[in-house]
DNA sequence: CGCCGTCATGTTTACGTAAACATGCTGTCA
DNA sequence: TGACAGCATGTTTACGTAAACATGACGGCG
């Protein structure tokens, strides 16, 4: 915590030690110390002793915005997202970052707190502005297709979340199969239908997930039941048990999400109706939680890190290629994950 | 994801737009550009006008870097953390970003994926080294006591989740209280004591929880059962659920937090035991989820967005006062939310 | 013995911005 | 009418780094 120059009355306001402080306590030129500082050959060891010491001594830190005005480039992702609260969003911010940081890069966060299409501009804009390299969106990109928008030349886009693989780079969870993996298993232990608690109706994975419901159903000539609209909260998935629950032919539920699927199981059991004997119940995400329900949940497992992993993956191959992101969508594959919530139907 | 000289063949590389090109297409001198671009007065409106059309034309935007070099300062925070898959650190990394970002302020994510002190250490060196004004800490800062790690003067920190408010500027939620009303909450019930399932050995917040449970016993001249120890996973709390089934005196348990409650409630249940009637559980975090356990749970709410709020506003105090940061700690008063997992011991 | 290549190190310059200072024009008032 | 205040705008410079180029010493070889 102590500040300014080593105690020395009067001192000087420099901050901060640069270059030149350290040549000159060395006795070498500010060139022999970036030699140094950047591991270059050509310095003797005896010079390269001094100037170390010298580093030590005055506590060098190189300065990366010099770096960065130098190069012309900010070793900086930005991430911009809706919401951290999900599960999903912050564990792949945190592969993001972990991966990223292995990499050199580091992370920047630009949240959206109310998704309107001017705080999405403004964080454009913001972002046009701040110090990155490339840019992960995570969230509806067709909320930015006013074309007001636009991004810095230069800055590369990998998106998640979204069905913009025409125009980005995206990387996703493959919605529609893991959707499909929980309807199959549905109708494979015995149920006539499946009925589904989508999320919000504008979230591209909810709908894709609602879509995929909708399809396994109609190619195995099932009936399709209304869908019953949630927004991914809990309490949204026990407003759709309620329905539910006084739904007589209702043996098999599909929610796009685990929160949800809590929120059924809750009305469930208020309701008398035991799960998964009266009705079974499938999640989607895997939350760490999901096997601690009562009874453990029957989900939909994602890899959020490995969709973390390949949007750095595929920005730094942006960036290191110089090449402007090839469109096409990239899609981590799910897997079923069979707890206790689901199984056939009674009699 | 146009790239280089607006097509002209043999473009230069000038990847990026300066004053300068800004101010030749205007007709006047780079300085004018700056003056326009910051908002500086003294610029008649004509000439503003063209320097403005100038920019929109080629899509200027002010390069952080050299910004970030003159002015020796970055409008960044760094934040350093263990793990964003705790709701808690989510959430609170959430607010600094929010309200980092109504200040004009970035916020850089620096991830520890595994808690040694060489990683810890890594991460301050890399700070260091990065774009950042000010930190802040989410995390056991004692981990760091070494001595051997030291922030580049001049960056301010602040911690969040820990006991060095001798020594820094500490914010934290008042785990003592949050606990003591939860234990409290249980003996005025009328329960004879109350177990504990603790979070990790290792973990502030743990050990402040634990302490203030034994202390409200204490005090009240309870018997003090011994504690259970988890690791804040659910997976832990079921274990612990597991011995504390077969506990017959046991009528009242607290759990570090909400997730181990709910790996509680599932070993009761698996036990046969009826919660709240054989056994009442409190929890700690009030989670979203909490209000749709089977039964709802009654918990400590933690104010993480308030956490994160000071964070920011304690940091910018000190980015601006040019003050080294009053050591002290700042505690986000809690409240204890009942719902229906506590209720008096039966019969 | 002198020329030249090699190597360690120093000097110059540019990156983009903006404060500080300089210039030159307009209008006003003695 | 001339001096000067006020104002719009231009010029210089510095921020810290590192590539490109320059220097100078030493040693080897014809």
């Amino acid at each position: 915590m102590e500040r300014g120059g080593s105690g020395v009355p009067g001192g000087r306001r420099k901050q901060r030690v640069s270059m030149a402080d350290v040549a000159k306590l060395a006795g070498v030129s500010s060139q022999t110390v970036s030699r140094v500082s950047n591991g270059h050959p050509g310095v003797i060891p005896a010079t390269r002793e001094q100037v170390l010491a010298a580093m030590r001594e005055l506590g060098y830190r190189p300065n990366s915005a010099a770096r960065a005005l130098r190069y012309g480039q900010f070793n900086t992702i930005g991430v911009i997202l809706f919401s951290l609260s999900s599960t999903g969003n912050s564990r792949t911010v945190e592969a993001i970052a972990t991966h990223a940081a292995a990499e050199g890069y580091a992370i920047t966060l630009i949240p959206i707190d109310v998704p309107t299409q001017d705080n999405v501009l403004g964080a454009f804009t913001r972002m046009g502005e701040l110090a990155v390299d490339a840019v992960i969106v995570i969230m509806e990109i067709h909320l930015l297709d006013t074309g007001t928008v636009q991004l810095p030349p230069g800055v590369h886009v990998v998106v998640v979340d979204s069905d913009a693989g025409d125009r980005y780079s995206v990387v996703d969870t493959d919605q529609a199969d893991g959707a499909r993996q929980a309807v199959q298993h549905l109708l494979g232990l015995g149920h006539r239908t499946v009925w589904h608690v989508t999320g919000p109706q504008a979230s591209f994975s909810g709908q894709r997930r609602a879509q995929a419901w909708r399809a396994v159903l109609e190619e195995a000539g099932r009936p399709v039941p209304p869908a019953l609209y949630g927004d991914w909260s809990a309490e949204s998935g026990y407003a759709a048990g309620l329905v539910l629950a006084e739904t007589p032919d209702c043996t098999a539920v599909f929610a796009a999400n685990d929160q949800m699927a809590l929120g059924l199981l809750r009305a469930f059991h208020e309701h008398g109706l035991s799960v998964p004997h009266d009705v079974s119940v499938v999640g989607f995400d895997d939350t760490p939680d999901a096997a601690f329900f009562v009874p453990p949940l029957t989900t939909v497992h994602q890899d959020f890190a490995e969709v973390g992993h390949r949007c750095v993956q595929k920005v730094l191959q942006q960036i290191r290629s110089h090449g402007s992101g090839q469109p096409g969508t990239d899609l981590v594959p799910t897997r079923l994950v069979v707890r206790g919530s689901s199984a056939p139907p009674r009699g």
